[in-house]
DNA sequence: TTCTATGCATAGACGTTCTATGCTATGGGC
DNA sequence: GCCCATAGCATAGAACGTCTATGCATAGAA
């Protein structure tokens, strides 16, 4: 039962509109690019990964392109638009007032 | 349309907790207590606390019993139970390293 | 007596995430 | 030549949490 969520629910949009803010990326390599940098903490899965993927494009905030990666794969390439860019600060600032909210709450002994 | 939450998903029932951790409270004391320690940055709709307060019934985090409120009304209060106050700790623990592992991902410039 | 604030509770809509599934193709090892 | 792990995309449906909307009741102030 007690099914824990490997990610922060709300939170997946932000962390791939970052990750893409590096370099444009597949969405494996974004998968990838998460895990690693959080020490495997956070996991994203396919399920998740590509529904959301939809949305950044479909809200103009990503554009894709199919490529080759450097290990001779086609694969669907994702690339930050200046809208999407935006959305990055927005939800960044967002997500501070949130969490910065959640410590008042909690540190309230 | 874009519906942004007023609380960020998963957090509730850890809030609900720590709100309980320092005095037994009714429903709607603790959707206000929590709004008022965030400064009115969370605000906790009652369809969202009636079930999260159920869930915490159910699981035994927590014991209701019908009381008195100081300004003359019945109303439900709530008290931790110790499964309560160790789930607290959990869902405490769990959160920060969301957070740590979130801000890893962000701060990776 | 009417209104506001206090107080509980549920049904249904909605959005996000997860599980499960299906497909394709590359490169290494046997 | 064949198998298998890995890379890669994508969707359907279930599960879950939150929000909107609704209903009900009562105390105290205006």
């Amino acid at each position: 039962m007690a099914n824990k969520p490997e990610l922060m629910p709300g939170t997946l949009d932000m962390l791939i509109l970052k990750t893409l803010a590096r370099a444009p990326l597949h969405g494996y390599g974004i998968a990838q690019a998460i895990k690693r940098l959080s020490d495997d903490v956070l996991t994203v899965e396919e399920g998740s990964l590509y529904p959301a993927l939809q949305r950044l494009l479909l809200q103009g905030w990503a554009k894709a392109e199919w490529r080759m990666t450097e290990t001779n794969r086609r694969a669907r390439f994702y690339t930050l638009t200046p809208a999407g860019r935006k959305q990055l600060g927005v939800e960044l600032s967002e997500f501070d007032q949130m969490i910065a909210a959640i410590h008042r709450v909690l540190q309230n002994a």
